[in-house]
DNA sequence: CCCATTCTTGAACGATCATTCAATAAGGAG
DNA sequence: CTCCTTATTGAATGATCGTTCAAGAATGGG
C-alpha cells in the first residue's frame, strides 16, 4: 500500500556497484552514491539504512551476477577444460573494471563477518562449479587425475584474484593471458 | 644545525607502514597514524607534507624491504627452484599481515602515478631477481627451457599476489601451500 | 653564551563526512 | 473522494576529516 518508490531498488544498487567497485567503500561518499544511483539522499538512508547497508547489498548483488556468469561460462562449453579456458577468458576481458570481491577482501580482510558470509556463500558456490569442471576436465584426460579437487578450484579461483590484480597493477592483456595459461598447465 | 627531530624517520615510516597495511589509505586516520607512529601532528606534517606523503613514504619503505627479502631469499638457496620455493614459503608464513604493494594496487589501480612509479620500481626490480632464478632453475632441468622468461615470471610474481588474497580472505595455509605448489606446477 | 633555526605541543581551523529533520507530494485502500 | 502510509525534496545536524596556527622548548653554530 501507500506510494511506490520512484527507482529499481536492483538497478539503483547496480549502479551503488560500480562505484564501490571503483573507489572501495571508504573512498566512496555519500554524495558519490546519491549521484551515481539517481536517487535522493533520504531514499537511500529510507531503503538501505546506511551507508553499509548499500555495500552490503552492493556485494550481495555483484557476488550473485558474478557466480552465475562463471557457472553460464563453465557450462556453455562441450569439454569442461574449455568451459575453464572461457571462464579466464571472460575474466581477461573484463579486467579493466574493478571486482568488489577482491576489493571487499583487501579493504576489510576478515573483520566484518556481515562481509565474510556473503563472500563465503559465493564462495562455496564457486568452488562447488569449479570443482565440477575440474572433475569433468579430469574424466576427459585434460586435467591430471591424481590432484585434490579443492585445492586445485581454490588455485583456479585464486587465479582469477590474481588476474584482476595485475591487471588493476597496470600489466597488459599478453601477461593476463600468460597467468591463465600457466595456470592451467599447473592442473596439467 | 638546530634541533634535531627526536624519533627516527624510518622507524615512524614503518609503523605507519603497518597501519596502511591493515587499514589502507582512505580507512587510515591523520590521528590513527599520529597514535601508531608515536609522534606529535605537526611532526608528521612537517617531515611529510601531508597524509598522502606518509603514505607514499610508506610505500616506498615496503616495497624496498619485500624487494630485499625477495631477493635475499631467492640467493640463499643452492638450487634456484628451492629458492623458489623457499619465496613462496616466507610469502605463506608473513600472509597474516596485509601487503601495502597489494592494497595500493587494488585501492588505488593506476590513477597516481606517484603510486604507480614506486610500485612499477619494485616490480622491474622484482622482475630480474625472479627472472634470474627461472633462469637458473631451467638450466638447472628444474623448470621447462621452453618457457617465456617475462611471463613465467610475471606469473610467479602474480601469485604472490593471489597467496596474500587468499590469505586474507580467510583461506587455511593448506590452500596457501597448494597454490604455491600448482605455481611451480606450470611452469615445470 | 647566545641567537637562529628547527622541533614539539596543544588548540583551532574550515571542509567534508555520514546521517537526519521537517515539510511536501503522491499513490493505494476503504 | 479521503485518509493513511510511504516517497521525495532540500536544508541542517553534529562528528570527524585533514590540515594549520601560535607559542614554547631545545639544540648546534658562531
Amino acid at each position: 500500500m501507500a506510494r511506490p518508490k520512484e527507482f529499481e531498488v536492483e538497478i539503483a544498487v547496480a549502479k551503488a556497484a560500480s562505484v564501490f567497485r571503483e573507489h572501495g567503500y571508504e573512498g566512496t561518499s555519500a554524495q558519490m552514491l546519491v549521484d551515481a544511483m539517481g536517487i535522493g539522499r533520504q531514499s537511500l538512508y529510507d531503503t538501505f539504512g546506511d551507508k553499509w547497508g548499500v555495500y552490503r547489498a552492493a556485494l550481495t548483488h555483484y557476488c550473485h551476477n558474478e557466480c552465475s556468469a562463471h557457472r553460464d561460462t563453465l557450462h556453455h562449453a562441450e569439454r569442461a577444460i574449455d568451459g575453464i579456458r572461457a571462464m579466464f577468458a571472460r575474466v581477461v576481458e573484463r579486467s579493466s573494471e574493478g571486482c568488489l570481491g577482491l576489493g571487499s577482501i583487501v579493504e576489510f580482510g576478515c573483520r566484518h563477518s556481515e562481509l565474510t558470509e556473503i563472500r563465503d556463500r559465493s564462495g562455496r558456490f564457486l568452488m562447488q562449479v569449479v570443482s565440477d569442471a575440474v572433475s569433468r576436465a579430469q574424466a576427459e584426460g585434460d586435467l591430471s587425475g591424481e590432484l585434490n579437487r579443492d585445492h586445485a578450484s581454490g588455485f583456479l579461483i585464486s587465479a582469477i584474484a590474481s588476474i584482476r590484480v595485475a591487471a588493476r597493477g597496470g600489466a597488459p592483456s599478453s601477461q593476463l593471458k600468460a597467468i591463465a595459461d600457466f595456470t592451467i598447465r599447473g592442473l596439467r
